[in-house]
DNA sequence: GCGAGATTAATAAACCGGTT
DNA sequence: AACCGGTTTATTAATCTCGC
């Protein structure tokens, strides 16, 4: 809709292409997105409506990026050639391939983000060849404790944990099937431990005893027996009577209702 | 082998970014 | 444009992996 989207004029593009660059000087090339650059852009411009110039403005982002990543590739690759090179002997084909480490370049950030994992065994040999460096690295650095690095915490927020229901049919099926008793991980850890509820909980629920995930189950099928879902941000959900019996205001985040849920369980003692 | 940190499992729906 | 998949929130227990 609206009008041919208008390209940029040489002055503007040579202020965006400094102004991205000083972005993406100091993001987190990993995590940075195109959107997070033009509101960036947006802001640096003073809050000018880039909407005119949107396909233009995408694909200078995508140009400094390309450039900045294969300049940090690069970079990269030097100081692990390095380091490498004093523990182990490595093929050392990057200098040479060009067009291979640029397109590993290019695809690093999301793959990047996307793998965290270590299901897979063919590639923990190379995750653990990582780790293992790594860890000397630690020891070399500091007499931290472990790999961990001491922080509980960053469990949470740093791995960013693939989408477990989807992985557990294709491990399922595949080849489990003939040996019957696989070793997979029993039934689901702690997730089907019952607790109590209190006494709110209970009068939504209909149950007084319950497992988080069912309580979760059983406050959505309310939410959406009595329509509770704000028309206008369905994250929002509209606390009836009962719903504010438990959460105590009016409104509240899908989110948070998760949450606040954990303030209703109470661990069953024997 | 033991200890400890890290990871994964289920549950829900909306939203956002990326891909086709 | 439509679709797909990841992310978000919280929780516990079991399991895995690695260091010592």
């Amino acid at each position: 809709m609206s009008e041919p989207l208008c390209a940029v004029t040489p002055e503007e593009s040579n202020e965006y292409t400094n102004i991205i660059d000083s972005i993406l000087a100091t993001a987190d090339l990993e995590t940075i997105s195109r959107k997070k650059i033009r509101e960036g852009l947006e802001a640096e411009l003073g809050g000018k409506d880039l909407s005119a110039q949107k396909t233009a403005i995408k694909e200078l982002i995508v140009a400094r990026f390309d450039a900045i990543s294969q300049v940090n590739l690069e970079a990269v690759a030097v100081s692990d050639a390095e380091a490498e090179s004093s523990n182990k002997k490595r093929p050392a084909t990057n200098g040479t391939s060009g067009a291979g480490s640029t397109d590993d370049a290019s695809a690093s950030p999301e793959p990047a983000r996307k793998k965290a994992k270590r299901s897979s065994s063919v590639e923990d040999a190379d995750a653990r060849l990582a780790a293992q460096l790594q860890a000397q690295e630690n020891r070399l650095a500091r007499g931290r404790s472990t790999r961990g690095g001491g922080d509980k915490k960053v469990t949470k927020k740093k791995a960013p944990r693939k989408k477990s229901a989807k992985k557990v049919n294709p491990d399922d099926d595949s080849d489990l099937e003939g040996s019957e008793a696989a070793p997979k991980r029993k039934g689901g850890g702690g997730f089907q431990k019952p607790f109590n509820l209190s006494e709110p909980l209970q009068a939504l629920c209909g149950e007084a005893q319950l497992s988080r995930p069912r309580v979760v189950k059983s406050l959505w099928e309310h939410i959406k027996a009595n329509e509770l879902q704000d028309p206008s941000d369905k994250r929002q959900i509209r606390c009836d009577e009962k719903m504010y019996a438990v959460f105590k205001q009016a409104r509240v985040d899908m989110f948070k209702m998760n949450k606040e849920i954990g303030n209703h369980l109470y661990p069953i003692e024997e």
